[in-house]
DNA sequence: ACATTAACAGGAA
DNA sequence: TTCCTGTTAATGT
């Protein structure tokens, strides 16, 4: 949809299916920092600041999207408090999302960072799409749990195993929201993150 | 110890 | 034919 290094003349925004927001590093290994499900819009930061383009942004799957030249975005926000008031919720929104990612970045046990990358894929999708199915590869996973396709595929099985999630051709399945939820806990508290 | 890399086979799309 | 999964052996931290 767009690549790193572009200059950045339209706000994006995703009507049908599913993107993930990219880099990939000099040595040659792909970081993944967001997934925009529909719904959401992607790139004003870098079309506020006139700035190039700072990651690749690639569909997962069939997907339509919206592009708003930079000239319509910037009318919109000079003169409508209501489009104004939409961004800074939308900002706001990313900024959790960005924090939980973090705290994920932050614990090393991969059965958490799995679990804890679904999490993040689950709260945007699963009210805009109606299931909990995400259409994911594992690799895509690992690479927004920051582990490799082993550690993620073994952490998989044993969330499977937990009958937390079903993994299937190129999806998970999430069955237990809550249950994703305690695996990310009981690590904090072994860590004693949540303690003192 | 535990995670990653590289590789392979089998199956799905 | 290409992509994804599941697994293993070797290697690295």
């Amino acid at each position: 949809v767009a690549h790193r290094g572009e200059p950045s003349n339209f706000w994006i925004g995703v009507a049908e299916g599913l993107l993930k927001a990219s880099s990939t590093t000099v040595n040659g290994r792909t970081v993944i920092f967001a997934a925009v499900p529909a719904g959401s819009w992607i790139g004003e930061g870098s079309v506020l600041k006139r700035d190039l383009r700072k990651y690749e942004l690639m569909a997962l799957r069939q997907t339509r999207v919206l592009m708003i030249p930079r000239p319509t975005f910037v009318w919109l926000l000079d003169t409508h408090l209501e489009f104004c008031r939409f961004i800074l919720d939308m900002l706001n929104e990313r900024t959790g999302q960005f924090a939980a990612m973090l705290e994920l970045s932050r614990i090393t046990d991969p059965l958490a960072r799995v679990a804890g990358a679904l999490l993040v894929l689950m709260n945007p999708i699963l009210y805009k799409n109606g299931g909990p199915l995400i259409n994911i590869s594992q690799l895509e996973i690992g690479e927004l749990a920051g582990l490799s396709r082993t550690s993620t595929n073994g952490a998989l099985t044993k969330l499977k195993r937990l009958n937390l999630v079903n993994t299937g051709y190129g999806g998970i399945l999430v069955l237990d929201v809550e249950g994703l939820r305690s695996v990310v806990a009981d690590v904090h508290m072994e860590s004693g993150v949540a303690i003192r």
